[in-house]
DNA sequence: TGTTGACCCTCCAATGATGGGAAGGTGCAG
DNA sequence: CTGCACCTTCCCATCATTGGAGGGTCAACA
């Protein structure tokens, strides 16, 4: 199976196959000697494993832990459960930041007439309000940025 | 004022305020003799509108928009009022795609046991599951990423 | 056999928002 | 005058991902 194959398979792309790859995810491919990749089902079924973690939000060095554990046949499902947890509690948090931000910006709209004149509460809300969002004794925890599947 | 007290003012970092001065969002503060930035009140109202759209999720060429609503006194409400609540569907979107991650996640986790054994159906479900979201019909889009506020 | 087109290779660069650090100038207080 | 805090620019790193250039490989077809 060449690289294009694979990516058909996984869904994940070429590009990132070779980079996966690279930044030692998953090991180096074999290669044919033509310099070209041959993945094995067994190769396969890895990728696909990844892909769906990544589908799942986890980043590349939570599913680098995963697959020690999926490839460690004496692990504890509670190790594995616990990661699995660790990141439910990680995208929770996220979707309490997004809740944040959506009834912020629903209330700043909501008292906007949406017409032709110039006077906007959403401007002026974003001008003068002490916080963006209104709710009090909220805590700024650095800004970290991440990947979702659409 | 100098960039110092100006980052302290606004709560956006040292590096940011050049960044963004950079990249065209704000206009080029004015210099000292010194060769220092110069930050009048006006200034840092606007470069508090620019965090609190930040801290909203917004990305840094909506907040360019924003900001020529902002200042643009014949603007009508509706512009403003269409560029949130699009931003609001966005983030709605998103939280749609963590829902459904914690979704599957919880029910991965619900069915491992967590002790000591290594048999643990969350790995393999993430190993043979079709989709890593159980809904059908489910569409992927393309992979976009994104910063949020803490 | 030669050509074409699809595929593959490596290397380099860009994205977006942010932080880190080096090397050097400025400003103020002691 | 010295020291320290602050400022400047410039370059690099992050993370996951895409794009492209420049060139090799393979299979099919005339």
């Amino acid at each position: 199976m060449n690289i294009g194959e694979a990516s058909k398979a996984t869904g994940i792309s070429v590009k990132m196959l070779r980079y996966y790859e690279e930044i030692g995810l998953v090991r180096p491919a074999l290669r044919a000697y033509s310099g070209y990749r041959v993945y094995s089902e067994k190769n396969i079924a890895m990728l696909r494993f990844v892909r769906r973690a990544r589908d799942l939000g986890f980043q590349v060095k939570q599913i680098a832990s995963l697959l020690d554990l999926w490839q460690d046949g004496s692990r504890a499902s509670a190790d594995v459960k616990a990661l699995a947890l660790d990141h439910v509690r990680e995208l929770e948090q996220r979707r309490r930041e997004l809740d944040e931000m959506i009834g912020t910006l629903q209330h700043l709209a909501l008292h906007c007439h949406g017409d032709s004149r110039p006077d906007c509460p959403i401007l002026t809300g974003l001008s003068t309000e002490d916080e963006a969002t209104p709710k009090p004794g909220r805590k700024k925890a650095p800004r970290r940025s991440f990947a979702v599947a659409g």
